[in-house]
DNA sequence: AGCACGCCGACT
DNA sequence: GTCGGCGTGCTC
């Protein structure tokens, strides 16, 4: 190669005077920033337009040095001389991002090795796309009316128009003129164009408002959480206290000390289908609704929130973990209520668990962090352990409701009809219950009719051709569909290996069949179905609250989604269809989960004066999770999983990390998977698993093989697996993607 | 991520 | 003989 060569002539770069070199970070997957010539200083976090090859994108003007530790960052790239840099584009008309944020950002790209620019990417995706561009507007000016003629309409537009900028569509709306009259005042000097502001203004909760009363034990547990929000001072905190103990009204008072403070404040729910309920909540205690962010706000929406965040002038926002990345200048408290839920952990682009990097967040922001559950995750329990983070345990029912009395089914002596999956015991429970006038609640954890479909002739499976996993059934749209892929195909009449007629069968229930077996057994149910794909919309699912609320139904089915924080005075029997859905697969937080998730079910029962029961339908009644969650003794259960895990040096007693492998075909995974293992380090309190097949070998017609770092406390994983993989080339469309702290094994 | 460059099949 | 497939590589 003769790189010493004259340098080319290139058209495109002028020849232009100094300038200064700045870091500008993009949102595509660079090692790290890009220098540009600056001609006059920019500041970082500055938004700039930018020209890249042949295109112009949008970028942030990034800080000179490293924001996060050097043994944990990808090292600088080498320098481009000054004279070659291209010059800068554009400001943006956006306030820069702040420096806590850019820091974030920094950090996360470094702890889950991806490139800055694509952590960048989720801070600032929201604008890019087509930046705001301000309206504009008619005003009132204070030119006399003098001689001009003033007609009715004229009279009737000056008297609509004010000092705030109102459209041309608006005000011609309002006044019932139309737009010619407008524009001939416009003439005469009476109104004057100007830009209509972008942002809606975003009412300021009132920490006053609907102050509660709280009892000895709440208003003590808000005092230690308002006290690092009075002083500014980064501190993690563990609320936990059981279902229905008042948790929210206790952190509440945080966000109004905060409020008071006049700083920001970010709540984190695990699931968008929560917001609409903590909302409410939010309007009783201070007048006023929060911002919401989740993914699938709109456009105009997103636009304002951000811009709202940005300017301060929205104070509280409650959203999905995706607002950890909004442009806080002032952020005085990060929440993270169900901290324990895995629907925080990110599993796809940029792998992040929203719970730890929440307390990320707090701390570059010299904030404290309250993480809230009933059930916490035992990741948090060892940091209460440690000291490193406090606890507030509030253990009493608000009220004096009583905690719900967990039975187990033991399904080998009490089965149900062939066939069938409600055990007789049950049952009978359920029609007591709705002979008293009372709810009675279904659960099971499993979307679609069946999760198996099986020809009776031959033996054959139903199975998705992308993914190594059974097509589910889904008989109320006759088709059978893959919950990875959404692989979709019509339910054949004939098994597609043997021809044979009418020879499916399905295997095990699903939601829909137990709805099919209920709609038998309880013929005068008023049947409500909730399952995350029947409720489309948050709206939907608040309809569907709001019936159950209103007792318009009386037996309620549903999967994951109705063990949230939802409350239905008049439940008082839940059902488990199958307590043993979650054990199986072999995940090494699989109990932890089962318990988590069964004791949230298990709370929608009783929460008013009438005691709740709990039926629990299960082959395995000696399992520690099934002993936990009858005896409700949960700290039992945590010293026991602690006591498993804390030897092999398994989460949170040591690190993981994934190397996820795949390829188009299994040769190609198994050749590069083979090489990475090779390539393993050795060292001393380090440990490389695998290669094995991932437990989904198959997704979306990618072949998998999957690694697993696992290193005691205090190795840094990050520069190991920077090493490990440095020269590792994937090719012929293979990839490696690397899962630090994996949560799901799947 | 785009967008170019670059080497092997079915067309005017 | 070309148009075009997308595999690999570059963008300050």
């Amino acid at each position: 190669m003769a790189t010493g060569s004259l340098p080319k002539p290139d058209a495109r770069r002028k020849p232009h005077p100094t300038g200064t070199r700045v870091p500008v970070l993009v949102p595509l997957p660079f090692p790290g920033p890009l220098d540009y010539l600056a001609p006059e200083p920019l500041e970082p976090g500055e938004l700039v337009s930018i020209p890249l090859g042949k295109r112009e994108v949008v970028g942030c003007v990034w800080d000179k040095t490293s924001t996060v530790p050097s043994d944990f960052a990808a090292p600088p790239g080498r320098e481009i001389a000054l004279e070659r840099l291209r010059p800068v584009g554009a400001k943006l008309d956006v306030r820069p991002l702040p420096h806590s944020l850019r820091r974030f950002v920094d950090w996360v790209a470094a702890y889950t090795l991806t490139p800055p620019g694509l952590v960048l990417a989720m801070a600032t995706r929201i604008h890019l796309k087509d930046a705001p561009k301000p309206t504009l507007g008619w005003v009132r000016t204070e030119a006399p009316e003098g001689d001009l003629r003033m007609t009715p309409p004229r009279r009737s537009v000056l008297n609509v128009a004010s000092e705030i900028p109102m459209s041309t569509a608006d005000l011609s709306s309002k006044s019932g003129a139309s737009s010619a009259v407008i524009r001939g005042l416009a003439a005469a000097g009476l109104l004057r164009e100007a830009l209509i502001p972008l942002i809606a203004p975003f009412a300021t909760p009132d920490p006053g408002y609907g102050a509660p009363v709280l009892s000895e034990e709440q208003a003590e547990a808000a005092a230690h959480l308002c006290r690092p929000v009075r002083e500014s001072r980064f501190e993690v905190t563990l609320l936990e206290g059981v279902t229905g103990s008042g948790k929210t009204e206790v952190y509440l008072e945080a966000v109004a000390a905060c409020l008071d403070e006049g700083r920001q404040v970010l709540v984190l729910l695990p699931e968008i289908a929560l917001s609409a309920q903590w909302t409410d909540r939010f309007i009783r205690r201070f007048g006023a609704a929060p911002a919401v962010w989740h993914s699938d706000l709109g456009q105009k929406l997103r636009r304002e929130t951000w811009a709202a965040i940005s300017d301060g002038s929205a104070r509280v926002l409650v959203g999905a973990r995706s607002a950890l990345f909004l442009p806080f200048n002032d952020l005085g408290l990060v929440v993270v209520d169900e901290e324990h839920e895995s629907a925080f952990k990110q599993e796809e682009g940029v792998m992040y668990h929203g719970r730890d990097m929440a307390v990320v967040r707090a701390r570059l922001a010299d904030a404290p962090a309250i993480l809230v559950s009933a059930t916490p995750s035992l990741e948090t329990l060892a940091n209460v352990e440690t000291g490193r983070y406090r606890h507030e345990l509030l253990t009493s029912r608000h009220g004096g409701a009583a905690m719900p009395d967990v039975e187990l089914v033991d399904m080998r002596h009490d089965p149900p009809e062939r066939g069938l999956f409600l055990s007789p015991v049950l049952c009978e429970a359920i029609e007591t219950t709705l002979r008293a006038q009372e709810q009675a609640m279904l659960f099971l954890n499993r979307r679609g009719y069946a999760p198996l479909t099986l020809c009776r002739a031959c033996g054959h499976r139903m199975q998705c051709p992308n993914c190594s996993a059974w097509l589910v059934e889904h008989r109320a749209r006759g088709i059978l569909t893959c919950h990875h892929c959404g692989h979709t195909e019509r339910l054949p009449n004939s098994c597609p290996e043997c021809h044979a007629e009418n020879s499916l069968v399905p295997i095990g229930p699903g939601i829909e069949r137990i709805t099919e077996e209920a709609k038998m057994r309880f013929p005068d149910a008023k049947i409500l179905v909730m399952a995350s794909d029947t409720l489309g919309s948050p709206a939907a699912t608040a309809e569907a609250v709001r019936r159950i609320s209103d007792g318009e139904v009386n037996l309620i089915i549903g999967t994951q989604i109705v063990a949230k924080g939802w409350h239905f005075p008049n439940l008082t029997l839940v059902g488990v269809v199958d307590a043993d859905l979650g054990l199986g697969g072999g995940d090494l937080r699989a109990a932890e989960r089962t318990v988590q998730l069964l004791h949230q079910v298990a709370g929608r029962a009783g929460r008013a004066e009438r005691p709740g029961r709990v039926l629990l339908q299960s082959y395995v009644g000696e399992h520690p999770v099934m002993t936990a969650l009858v005896s409700n003794d949960f700290q039992a259960f945590m010293d026991q999983e602690s006591a498993q895990r804390r030897p092999g040096f398994w989460p949170p007693y040591g690190r993981l990390a994934a190397l996820i492998i795949s390829a188009p075909d299994g040769a190609k995974a198994d050749a590069l998977a083979r090489e990475i293992a090779l390539a393993a380090p050795e060292c001393e309190g380090v440990q490389v698993l695998g290669p094995a097949p991932a437990p989904l070998a198959v997704l979306r017609g990618r072949h998998r093989r999957r690694l697993l770092l696992r290193t005691v406390r205090g190795i840094a994983v990050q520069p190991l697996l920077r090493k490990w993989l440095a020269d590792i080339r994937p090719a012929g469309g293979a990839r490696v993607d690397v899962d630090i702290d994996p949560i799901s094994f799947l």
